[in-house]
DNA sequence: CCGCAAGTTTACGTTAACGTAAAGTGCGGA
DNA sequence: TCCGCACTTTACGTTAACGTAAACTTGCGG
């Protein structure tokens, strides 16, 4: 059988360290729509994959809607035509250069606190030279 | 002589393709101050720099009080005392934490356009087969 | 001297992404 | 049967990061 599990809100969202009005919210946003069973919502593995790719996107600094976006990215149904899926990898690519250009703010970052870091410790061999010598 | 060359909030705003108001809220936030000429503000090149770093960090997705925070890092005056000092180092290595996360978080988005691109190239042969099939 | 462009301050408006409170539903256990 | 807990909807509140408008000054070319 395939694998049936579910999660209530409550469970996803003491996993992923989140409210459960934060994937309400989400709802609303049009970002997920679990299933029901009655009133109550039942969360797929499939809901919750999206749920993380949501987060890593908030972790990046991704809007709701740049993070439904890539979430629609995934979703080449067989209903796509030529012209829908071409517009489909184009959206692809620019989040592929989007990430670049993320790439690159990370690595010029991370030289900036290296020199960051080495002033840093001049500046404590610095004053240890006053205080002792 | 030392470069003296200076620039006005519209020049910035141009180069830096932003509005004028938000360099001014910046400066609100404590992120610039910039020196004036009478009521004019006159900003240095190391302002410009400074203004370069807040918006790196907005693409990254920091809030302003997290760039402030940046910019504090990279003034290691010489009344910082040891403690201080090692603070700082402290507060870098968050930073560099924070930015490692960020890495593995686009190498995985990476890979899951890898995905997207591949079902979605899949998906255009299918339509094609069945169109010329 | 006049007007315009670029600067200024002050202040209210707006959007995104939730927080928080109120009021109700459903259900397993003592 | 009633309690408590997890769930629900509705709705108003809040914060960050500016946008926008009004009213003012200042330097400069015609």
């Amino acid at each position: 059988m395939s694998e049936r599990k579910t999660y209530s809100i409550g469970e996803l969202a003491r996993e992923l360290d989140i409210t459960t009005r934060t994937i309400r919210f989400y709802e609303d946003m049009g970002l997920l729509s679990p299933q029901r069973r009655g009133q109550t919502r039942i969360y797929s593995p499939a809901d919750r994959v999206r749920l993380k790719l949501i987060l890593r996107g908030k972790r990046l600094g991704f809007s709701l809607a740049e993070s439904r976006e890539l979430i629609e990215l995934y979703q080449p149904d067989a209903d796509n035509n030529q012209a829908q899926l071409r517009a489909l990898l184009g959206k692809i690519q620019e989040k592929r250069d989007q990430l670049a250009r993320q790439l690159h703010d990370i690595e010029v970052m991370q030289l900036e606190l290296d020199e960051a870091e080495t002033r840093c410790r001049h500046a404590m061999r610095s004053a240890s030279d006053t205080t002792t010598g």
